[in-house]
RNA sequence: GGGGGAGUGUCCCGAGUGGCAAAGGGGGCGGACUGUAAAUCCGCUGCGUUACGCUUCGUUGGUUCGAGUCCAACCUCCCCCA
């Protein structure tokens, strides 16, 4: 689709395709014209599953934030309804059901996370934030079976990917998420008729729950509607973005601090240095083609701007600052920077205790492991007694310690 | 309802049919080499007061000096027949 890029008349659509951010779209012709004569009003849907959105989401957000650049107006659809069902893609198992308490706080944290993202208010291209729980909870069944259901072939949802793949991998799917694509597809007319939303984003697997909503949108409302996704962004070496051995990298600050955001992207492999640039910032095209031009060591200079500048849109520009400041002393004058996740305890027995409070590692032995693995420091110095004691003395001139699991992972420790 | 099969180290896959803390792989972590990259090589990958002890193979009982392995019941899933 990028090489369509130059054929878009919309600068959005052309910007979006030459970002690599477009990998499919309904009507591209039809929804160009759209987006070149008027703001349009576009959604896509989160779920509330956990307390914060993670870097896999983060395709889907930069989305919302291009289309609001480009003066039109977004809807963050919090999925407070179809959580309570739960997706059926990809999933090997059925998720446990999550308590509406729970999904509210989770619905409250992640939209604290996305603040700096968008721009909410009431302008005419000011972000939304919308509950399908608002209109999915009030469904009465017989009527909603006989308005909705009707337009639904079972037939034809066996045939869609979320369900046959799981049917052939003879998994099993309960009623209840057979009728996730049927609550979303619900979604979409919903937003059109509520704010003439004609457009539905999201990742490419979810091709076919936005297509059964442009259906509905054209057998109840006689309007044709939009769906646009986004590729999977794995990395250059196949893995799923944002899974990392500590868990997903999530946006949340109070769960993967700035400082730590940062070096998520400041540890991007190479190869994916330029298209990174381009998906995860809002650079200029032509300056990213000339960073991303850097060779061998030089490239770190442009991976250093992938950090901040992604760090910036999430956490804003002076947490950013902030981080790369605290990586650039630690990194490359090896001090016990300021910045560095900072715990505040009562100095415990013992430098196994010590490793295990700061959740450097999780038990004695995996820190005796790590030990004999010469991967412990302490105020940069390797080491090699489990039974080393620590105390006061061995505070640095700031009154901290400074412990290291390996090169990249540096927590410091002011005694209580 | 009848017949057959499966559930293994709480990341995943997967060997194991009486001596097992349990093969192998992926993933992950650490080390070397580098550029806070990739690739490659090496080590580690249940917990603990670590030449020892404790807990682990769907659940609960049983046989045995000893059970992931044998027996019984139960739970969950899959396949075939009805």
């Amino acid at each position: 689709m990028s090489e369509l890029a130059s054929q878009f008349k919309s600068d959005f659509l052309r910007e979006f395709a030459a970002r690599g951010c477009l990998y499919d779209c309904t009507d591209p012709e039809a929804l160009d014209a759209l987006f070149a004569k008027e703001r349009v009003t576009a959604y896509i849907g989160f779920d509330c599953t956990a307390a914060s959105l993670h870097v896999g989401s983060l395709v889907q957000l930069m989305t919302l934030r291009r289309l609001q650049q480009a003066g039109h107006r977004p809807i963050l659809l919090m999925g407070g309804g179809t959580t309570k069902i739960g997706d059926p893609s990809g999933k090997d198992e059925s998720r446990l059901l999550l308590s509406a308490e729970q999904i509210e706080a989770n619905k409250q944290s992640i939209l604290k996370g996305v603040q700096h993202l968008l721009r909410f208010g009431d302008g005419a291209s000011d972000a939304i934030m919308t509950d399908n729980a608002e209109w999915l909870d009030r469904l009465d069944y017989v009527p909603f079976l006989r308005d909705i259901g009707r337009h639904f072939s079972v037939n034809r949802m066996l045939t869609m990917d979320s369900v046959k793949l799981r049917l052939d991998r003879d998994q099993p799917m309960s009623f209840l998420g057979f009728n996730y694509m049927i609550m979303q597809a619900y979604d979409f007319v919903e937003l059109y008729r509520r704010y003439g939303c004609r457009l539905q984003s999201a990742g490419s697997d979810q091709w076919g729950n936005i297509v059964s909503g442009i259906d509905l949108g054209r057998r109840v409302e006689n309007v044709q509607l939009f769906g646009l996704t986004t590729p999977l962004i794995t990395t250059a070496s196949g893995a799923k973005m944002g899974k990392t051995a500590a868990g997903a990298v999530w946006l949340n600050a109070d769960q993967r601090s700035p400082y730590e955001y940062w070096q998520f992207w400041r540890n991007t492999e190479d190869r994916d240095v330029g298209r990174f640039l381009r998906l995860f910032t809002d650079l200029p095209l032509d300056e990213i083609s000339r960073l991303e031009a850097l060779q061998g060591a030089e490239l770190n200079q442009a991976k250093i701007v992938l950090a901040t500048e992604a760090t910036s849109i999430l956490h804003g520009r002076a947490a950013a600052a902030d981080a790369a400041e605290t990586a650039r002393r630690t990194f490359e004058e090896g001090g016990a920077a300021a910045g560095l996740p900072t715990f505040t305890l009562k100095l415990p027995d013992g430098i196994l205790n010590l490793a295990v409070a700061t959740g450097l590692v999780s038990s004695n032995s995996e820190a005796r492991k790590l030990i004999a693995n010469n991967g412990l420091r302490l105020n940069d110095a390797i080491v090699s007694d489990p039974r080393l004691q620590v105390d006061q003395g061995a505070l640095t001139a700031d009154g901290v310690l400074k412990l290291s699991s390996g090169k990249k992972k540096h927590v410091l420790v002011k005694p209580a």
